[in-house]
DNA sequence: CAACATAGCCGAATCGTTCCGGCAATGCAT
DNA sequence: ATGCATTGCCGGAACGATTCGGCTATGTTG
């Protein structure tokens, strides 16, 4: 029942100092482990904020400091409906409030003066796609900038990054259907305009070559059609060709793939393999569960947000390049127990 | 080359007022179209605040105001992976943005006094969950909230809030699966924790019993495990039941059907007839691709952002209970030509 | 011409926090 | 006792936009 319950406006730090007998200085630099203040007086100032429930008014703050105490998140705008982003969304909204910041969401529009416009203090670019107008002209925000996934153009804007090694992840994807007994391997990758396209398109083919086997690529957009991703399916058994594994690079291509091969009369996995190369709800649900690349997109956030907060708060200490481990998860559409059984080829 | 821009520093409204000539209160007068000011002279303000790319900051302006330009985006913790809420968190950034504020992602923390130490003027709660501690600590936050989604709870704390009239949509789900020769529809759905999964719930069993026909529900987490939904699939065919369509809540579920239903042999949709309760980008590529009700997510993100700008702002016009239209997507699974093949019943 | 109204503009306070610089009191060495 | 360093605390000036009230000129009316 004390006032300061029943006062509808927040407790500010004059009136946290007052209670307190001390001076606004005394009570902020208490509060902020900063100045020369008594021990036993820091104290008693951070339990009386506790006690009166007393928060900075971040505007103010942000006023002083001339910071926004937010950071913005800019997505890849035709494939945000991916759940991938959703978790990585959250993992960047973890990982900025537990640095004291906001997480803002900034609409998918294409256009830098619009980024610009927003109270931020630093950018998290997602997927940079080669070509966005808005790349080009990050500098001119004049803030710190880092990006999930690399710039596959000579982009120096970059104040750090966090990427995912795709090529080991491919290249065990490759073994584990390789030692189930796949030989000829299909791959289908979006265009080359993303970093992660472009290190598992080329990671693909190396290992291709190494193993002596014809390379099976097709290109197949991120948002590509249900249309066009059975045509590119299709055009894998239609040919000549046979593969005895597929992988696609997004969830939506592998369950393509799936109901083409089962339409077909293939059984899964023991007449073809196949494979994701990313992970969704959705591809365990399939039947049978289609085996994926766990990316971890929540902690790639999560860390992309802590390494951004650390360079906004000019904190010395952080690296600025780090990698986002990955996980096979192996199912059971890559789960044959013996060899796979090689149909004759006929045409 | 202009010192314009080459200062790194960005344009103040002292600076604008400054060069213009006028005091710092016509220049802001000027631009806010208040207080008694010439129209030359406020063109010639205009003019000039658009020629220095002036941007009024937000932090002091804030401050000024006391109010933080921002509106919090509160997402449920457990089913944030599902594009669904992507393109409503997408649908929000816009809409928040068209009204001059930024949107705040909240962290899945189930913590009011984490929310309320963001600095935000409002809250979307989406998808209000019976039992969320948050839910029932609403009015401490002192801003105005609008949900999207009934609140099942009487809970009085909303200034508004975007629905979807269930009801009719799944109505017109279930007259179009009968005109399809469906005799027997069972339905896949979430407890009821949602004013969604209350209202489809209820919807079902009325439509059921107007018919005169046997409803045949099972109820499944919308972060059901694969192993759920295959279990909850499966006892739809192991009792001596044989629906002749399912309707699954959620996309997943429609797909474990799809998988359950082409394992027993049962041609989709000569056999049974399968579709969704909302629609995501997998369903299309499914094979056949899944009939679902699309809930147009995005632009109930705009919507209830629009709606919560309007209430912060103090605008009185606008509503404040507003429906987002449904669309039936009528595809492939539930597309038989014909009457339904009914297989003789055994055991 | 006096009295008053109004248009057009501006000074200065305000929002809440941070932090530079300063002041008094105390400790310490000479 | 004197000089100097250190500790503990505080005054007050920012940060930039908003807005209340007031001040001049000019017009308007009787």
């Amino acid at each position: 029942m004390s006032d300061l319950v029943t006062s509808s406006k927040r407790v500010t730090l004059r009136q946290l100092a007052e209670r307190a007998g001390v001076s606004v200085t005394t009570a902020s630099d208490s509060l902020r482990g900063r100045g020369r203040v008594q021990a036993a007086t820091r104290q008693r100032l951070i339990d009386l904020a506790d006690e009166l429930g007393y928060r900075p008014n971040a505007s103010a703050r942000s006023l002083r400091r001339g910071t926004a105490n937010s950071i913005g998140l800019y997505l890849p705008d035709d494939v945000i409906t991916m759940p991938y982003y959703m978790d990585l969304a959250q993992g960047a909204a973890e990982g900025a409030a537990a640095g004291g910041l906001a997480l803002t969401l900034i609409p998918a529009w294409r256009d830098v003066d619009r980024i610009a416009s927003f109270p931020i203090d630093g950018l998290i670019i997602v997927d940079p796609v080669l070509g966005d107008p808005v790349l080009e002209q990050l500098s001119a925000l004049r803030m710190p900038v880092v990006s999930c996934e690399r710039d596959l153009s000579a982009n120096d804007s970059y104040a750090g990054s966090v990427t995912i090694d795709h090529a080991p992840a491919i290249r065990e994807l490759l073994e584990h259907l390789s030692s189930r007994g796949a030989q000829s391997i299909a791959f289908l990758v979006p265009p080359g305009t993303t970093s992660w396209a472009v290190e598992i398109r080329s990671t693909y083919l190396a290992w291709c070559e190494e193993q002596g086997a014809e390379p099976l690529l097709r290109t197949l957009l991120l948002a590509a059609s249900p249309y066009d991703v059975r045509r590119e399916v299709d055009s894998l058994f239609d040919e000549d060709i046979h593969p005895d594994a597929i992988i696609s690079a997004h969830d939506g291509g592998a369950i393509g793939a799936l109901m083409a091969a089962s339409e077909r009369g293939l059984s899964i996995p023991n007449d073809l393999l196949i494979a994701s190369g990313v992970d969704s709800a959705t591809l365990q649900l399939c039947s049978p569960a289609i085996t994926a690349i766990n990316l971890h997109p929540r902690m790639m956030g999560r860390q992309a947000a802590e390494m951004l907060v650390h360079l906004v708060l000019g904190d010395q200490t952080g690296e600025t390049w780090v990698k986002t481990p990955t996980k096979l998860e192996i199912r059971e559409s890559t789960k044959s127990s013996g060899r796979l059984h090689h149909r004759s080829r006929r045409r």
